[in-house]
DNA sequence: GCGCACCTGACTAAGGAGGTCAGGAAAGTC
DNA sequence: GACTTTCCTGACCTCCTTAGTCAGGTGCGC
């Protein structure tokens, strides 16, 4: 139940991608403005260009940039690329596990809990993360204290 | 982003302490109803008796039950006893990590993730687990047919 | 054709996941 | 008091992931 560096990192430098209007970035302004060590985000943006979230171009005057509007492409894409499937259950996607005896309605448990993770991964996008401006959900979920207390 | 092994065996065996109503329950009893591996779940059951959620008593007639009134342990309590924190952010917690350039309001976005998380997984008791009526909470998530889709 | 910047695979060190093994220590039974 | 039962605990093991680094290759623009 936690976030990897890289998924964290995807996120960020696809966050500056978003709120960078002109052309290319390149891979090195994007590792200082975030202070990532940069190899290990080159492996990082070569996975998101794989994952067709990002477009690159080599050589002076290169760099990355998103390949959608920053407003289609959601948080849960950025780390789905990265992290693979949000919420898998010893590796496999709760709707396929059966379980037994009194631990039967474990199943829909899990499925709730990637649904709200979900309702909020899926809503937020890169144009409403570099805005200041973040959907409802999150203002409201943000804005009880409790949330902000350590458990 | 994913749920351990550990944690759901943990669930499922404090699902079944839940259901058992007569005295203590042994290891081996437990590990054949949920097929857990049952030297594995003998160390998961001592975490959990170390977190206070289990007791158990040696010899003869010995056996594991729950320290609490199902009603009073939370799912979340379960898995925070062997997987640590929920939703920590490169092993540390979202409301201590401090972001820069145009990634300032991730952190917003991660303590969301947590609260979502939280209001599945603080709500949902081992007695409801046990009972066939999951709260409110859960049966909306999970009446959404786009909760059950693959993606 | 030269430099710039991305592209890619190989490698590594440390730690976690998911167990197994062997024995010790308390509780009850005869 | 011996014996059985069951929990208790530490040590160990294999495989995989995490979070990187290193070294070179490849395409682009000038």
């Amino acid at each position: 139940m936690r976030v990897s560096a890289k998924a964290d990192y995807a996120v960020r430098a696809a966050a500056e991608l978003a709120a960078a209007k002109e052309g290319p970035v390149k891979g090195e302004r994007l590792a200082d403005a975030q202070d990532i060590p940069l190899q290990f985000l080159e492996h990082i943006l070569l996975e998101l260009k794989h994952a067709g979230i990002v477009r690159a171009r080599r050589g002076a005057k290169g760099g990355y940039w998103l390949a959608k509007p920053a407003e289609e492409i959601s948080i849960a894409d950025v780390v789905r690329a990265v992290e693979g499937p949000i919420a898998h259950v010893q590796s496999a996607p709760p709707e396929s596990i059966e379980y037994r005896g009194h631990a039967e309605h474990l199943q829909e448990v899990w499925i709730a809990v990637r649904a709200n993770l979900r309702a909020v991964l899926e809503h937020v996008t890169l144009a409403d993360l570099v805005s200041d401006h973040l959907p409802a959900i999150v203002e409201n979920l943000v804005s009880q204290p409790d949330a902000w207390a350590a458990r």
